[in-house]
DNA sequence: GTAGGTGCAAAGGATTTGCTTAAAC
DNA sequence: GTTTAAGCAAATCCTTTGCACCTAC
């Protein structure tokens, strides 16, 4: 199958950051992204953490952001506007995500990057060192809302 | 082929903004633009266009881009640090690109999403109504001089 | 003559950084 | 006690916008 659940563990804030310190905010934001469910900016997230610490300050959620991502925790999913949109993904196998556009899921898909394309380009002459995919759609919830 | 020489149109100012008013401003942005060859940011062809004629403003660089971008003489093609990647991009039939991140030669490559990827999110309930993919790598030349 | 383009400067929004204070380990 | 994070504000970066003037058609 090609569209299955968000690959995401259970949220356990210490593995969260990787090595960092587990603050009192940071254990917030942890709560506060169990929230929020499919893909989000950091702003998204700051309000959400806001309404459980009032008055916490945006760098700290965008340094948060910024230790999850690099612990594996949450990946770069997109983008929205002129804003970075980010999502819980546990990592492991290679994958892309499909983004609905009417609630915010995510789910994976399978990469249509590595295989065909990467071999005839290789035969090409072209060495691929990276690629992007995202799709933006509607889950079946939404499709059925929209028609 | 999955990899192909990057589909553009020859360098007609006249086409390039679509139905606008052709000013000495954008003549010499055509111009500069065709010196770029590959992808590149609005700072890149501002800087371009500013050899040929000193003082023009970024406002009318991003502006202009903006146009070709609506006449679909460019397409948006990447990201780089912070800012937007645009390449010439004749449109015609839907593919993307692969973007060599040494000389930052641009070519197309065939759209891997739409097919088996598509039709099994469909089967499984999704929607998907738009997707966006670029490849980065090296071109043969930049290969071989970096092993 | 008029709609559309230019240039400049200011505004805008997202993200980062510097610095001092507070708290985790 | 030392090191790391928080909080706040200022700074930065890219891009857009307002406005007065100019110019292609």
């Amino acid at each position: 199958m090609t569209t299955a659940a968000h690959p995401t563990e259970p949220l356990d804030a210490a593995r969260l950051y990787g090595r960092g310190r587990l603050s009192a905010a940071r254990r917030d934001i942890a709560q506060a992204l169990a929230s929020l469910g499919g893909a989000f900016t950091a702003e998204d997230l700051h309000a959400a953490v806001s309404a459980l610490r009032p008055g916490i300050g945006v760098a700290t959620v965008y340094r948060a952001v910024a230790a999850m991502a690099e612990a594996n925790s949450l990946a770069l999913v997109g983008a929205r506007d002129g804003s970075t949109l980010y999502a819980r993904c546990a990592g492991g196998k290679h994958h892309h995500h499909l983004i609905c556009t009417g609630c915010g899921t995510v789910v994976s898909v399978a990469c249509p990057v590595d295989g065909p394309l990467v071999r005839s380009a290789r035969e090409a002459g072209y060495t691929v060192t990276a690629h992007e995919v995202t799709l933006y759609g509607l889950c079946p919830t939404c499709s059925k809302e929209r028609g």
